[in-house]
DNA sequence: AGTAGATATGTTATAACATATCAATACTGA
DNA sequence: TCAGTATTGATATGTTATAACATATCTACT
């Protein structure tokens, strides 16, 4: 997976892979990766975008569960708290984490204003002259949110 | 104003420039800060936190206005998209740039998960890898919201 | 002054997102 | 197996934000 969110990849076998990868963390870990949060999971990764809570009911109960909202928010706390997914706060919404591989990191997004396509860049880097200056203050930093939104170059192409 | 909001400042002069330096460019940009907009901000100046719209709307109600909801979106918008304001996202709140003299910016925002305090940064130097980045990548970036969420220093210490 | 066009406000209703609560069930380790 | 913990089911409610449409106010031009 060298491509990014903005590229064609193979995404079935992103799917199973990321999938690979979640059961393989939570069995290390000792974490229960359910069948409703693999449920949820899945879902995430088929459709590749971030989601809200209620796309997610939505789903569910096409597949006839009788879904409610704490179903959605309980799968979702649990991906996100792990880092199986992350929470785009622009957005409202949440999509499955695309470096699984790194474990806990600090990401980064970039959301299309026009097309909401989100991707998800690693670079912690970029963020460390803010977490020396918070540090400086005496500001604790655990955790953070940094989202660029835009154009994406396809909605660039598009709409000149 | 070369304390930063961690700490003791004269908040009634830090408010009356900011009233001030935000009517002086209305004026200079034909912006119009009619008397609920101004309301609005003077609210987020005095607070000197992020409000929620709804914490505005009780304000704006206690003072025998009957506000609907609309009545704070809208004033927000304008203080927001003219950079009087920003939104973060982390809370769906409000608060008062602190930074106004620097016009349109790529703020950063410190947030006490304890407390709610949030304190804004300038530092646009923090992002320029990020905002690179995204440039090689093709996705033109037209906004940012970067939110570091921890400890404030008062928190820390009131709680070791 | 009088009017047209643009901007801002008033008002009602509802959409969209999220959590509290409590009972029932399933898993885990002693 | 039993007790304790984690998860799920189900209902209700809380919180944040916008749609839609009517009215008022401002601005520029005649």
């Amino acid at each position: 997976m060298s491509q990014n969110q903005f590229h064609d990849h193979d995404h079935q076998g992103c799917i199973a892979s990321a999938l690979a990868a979640a059961e393989a963390r939570c069995a290390t870990e000792g974490l229960r990766l359910t069948a409703q949060r693999k449920r949820v999971l899945e879902i995430l990764l088929e459709e590749h975008r971030a989601l809200g809570a209620y796309d997610i009911l939505a789903r569910l109960s096409a597949e006839g569960q009788n879904a409610q909202p704490p179903v959605a928010y309980r799968a979702l706390d649990f991906l996100v708290s792990h880092g199986f997914a992350h929470r785009i706060e622009r957005l409202n919404a949440y999509i499955a984490c695309t470096l699984p591989d790194e474990g806990a990191h600090m990401p980064a997004f970039m959301i299309c204003r026009n097309c909401d396509m989100v991707a998800e860049t690693g670079g912690p880097e970029a963020e460390l002259g803010l977490v020396s200056e918070a540090k400086n203050l005496g500001f604790a930093v655990e955790r953070s949110s940094v989202e660029l939104e835009g154009l994406c170059p396809a909605c660039r192409e598009a709409r000149p």
